[in-house]
DNA sequence: CCGGTTGTTCAGCG
DNA sequence: GCGCTGAACAACCG
């Protein structure tokens, strides 16, 4: 479920529980939840890879990590790590880390800097990355505090499509570039988005798992790049390299 | 059945 | 104190 459009995807899904009154609560989580039983949830939020759960005066932050899942008005063959049952369904969530957290979002976000968040700043991150000349694109990109949702998927597919080495350093782009990496990766997360609810996702990868660069069909190349070492797809021949 | 991973945090080291 | 490395987490797919 990992990367930020996915997180999106979930807020909608549990909207019929906006504004409703918990009626049963249960988990292995440590943290506390014995006191939700009939108070409201004011609101679900996302904040990059983080799921938030609203109460009056805090919230719980979900983050799945890499192996977290989720299930609604089902439920897996596991304890899950939250339960949340509500008149009208239920939601249950796995092997995820979470964190109760007194106050509101606000106080802890800048939503500026969440990729799928209407905030979304372009200018701010551009100014954020000028500060970091040295870092290499790949890890940039990786960056939550620049580009808060964006994960290694995304990040191979918007080097991909604008044809930039991912073992590039991000003070070698000349602006134009720079300011293309910014602008796609927001779009390539909203494509995410409607390619994952489509169920299509997988299909329109043009990179990432490919063993041929769909544009000059040769052999992709396939490294563990930058200071993340995250897996990293790309075409030794279509996307160029900088600094 | 083993290898790999849509991610993050933290201990331990030099 | 810093940067770097690797472990930990413990699920699921192919």
């Amino acid at each position: 479920m990992p990367e930020g459009p996915s997180i999106v995807i979930l807020k909608e899904e549990l909207k019929p529980f906006k504004g409703k009154k918990v009626l049963e609560v249960s988990g292995d989580t440590s943290v506390q939840i014995d006191d939700l039983v009939n108070m409201k949830v004011h609101d679900f939020r996302t904040w990059g890879k983080h799921f938030l759960i609203c109460f009056k005066n805090f919230f719980f932050r979900i983050h799945f990590l890499l192996w977290g899942t989720y299930r609604i008005n089902e439920r897996k063959d596991a304890t899950p790590r939250l339960s949340l049952r509500f008149k009208n369904g239920e939601v249950n969530f796995y092997t995820c880390s979470i964190r109760r957290i007194e106050g509101s979002p606000d106080d802890f976000y800048d939503w500026e800097s969440d990729v799928m968040a209407d905030e979304w700043n372009a200018a701010k991150a551009e100014k954020k990355l000028k500060e970091m000349k040295k870092v290499n694109v790949s890890d940039a990109l990786l960056n939550q505090e620049i580009f808060s949702g964006v994960g290694n998927i995304i990040k191979n597919e918007v080097l991909f499509r604008i044809k930039i080495h991912p073992e590039s350093s991000t003070g070698a782009l000349p602006k134009r570039k720079l300011k293309e990496m910014i602008k796609e990766a927001r779009n390539y997360s909203f494509d995410f988005y409607t390619w994952k609810k489509a169920f299509e996702l997988k299909k329109n990868w043009l990179i990432y798992k490919k063993k041929k660069c769909p544009r000059c069909n040769i052999p992709s190349e396939k490294g563990y790049i930058g200071k993340t070492k995250r897996l990293t797809f790309f075409c030794n021949n279509c996307q160029a390299l900088f600094g």
